[in-house]
DNA sequence: ACACTGAATAAGTACATGGTTATATTTTTG
DNA sequence: CAAAAATATAACCATGTACTTATTCAGTGT
């Protein structure tokens, strides 16, 4: 990060953040990481209803996070900015830290015996 | 990411980018950046109120993103969880990337010419 | 033209969130 | 001990957000 951050920059930043902050969307990109989906494809892989996918995947596409194409019928959408997965890769890994070291952290106190 | 994708997972990793979708807690972590800080002094640095601040820190405190280390009358925040600096430069380096992408794009019709 | 299907939008609602002012709480200082 | 200083907390309010249901829109096929 730049040494000084405007407000534009630092409300810009946040939005980011902000449309990762909702675990459907999340499921979502989710879903588009192993290639593009319709509407009814990611309604049915996620369980949530037909506006409510189409409402995030709106706000995903204003935002640039996705991209769509249509074809006859149907909306085809797909990742349109793949950057979002190395932060939440970044973020899963450090988790992932976490917990284990937690873990470890409990382990010296009560460490499950073995029979 | 894993394959699949667990309920509690996403509420986590949600969680984790709604801490980072305000400006006002970038602010502050912004300013954490530079090593500890006590409240008062962000307040000064970040222009928010005393009890706004204290609020955030809190909530960052709480979600493992800050420490807290008391000190006579005064308290002093310092970041708990430095990955939050290799997301924010993820997101930073592609907001740039885009932003001249845009105008590399614009320059192919309105080019401005030196006099 | 008609009905059907997939997707988008509208309107309404419950709840979360970020801010404020006012009030503790705790430590320092006179 | 009283007054002040540094933080924390409480109560409140306005706005934003994520859903829902109902409706509209656009494309397909009969």
């Amino acid at each position: 990060m730049p040494d000084i951050m405007s407000d534009e920059m630092l409300e810009l930043i946040a939005q980011r953040f902000r449309l990762l902050s909702d675990p459907m969307r999340l499921r979502i990109l989710h879903q588009l990481q192993n290639g593009e989906k319709s509407v009814s494809e990611l309604v049915e892989a996620t369980g949530a209803s037909q506006p409510n996918v189409s409402k995030h995947l709106s706000t995903l596409r204003t935002h640039g996070l996705v991209r769509r194409r249509q074809e006859g019928n149907m909306a085809y959408f797909s990742i349109g900015a793949p950057f979002i997965f190395d932060v939440c890769n970044t973020v899963c890994d450090n988790m992932k830290d976490e917990w284990e070291q937690r873990n470890s952290l409990l382990g010296q106190f009560a460490q499950p015996q073995p029979d």
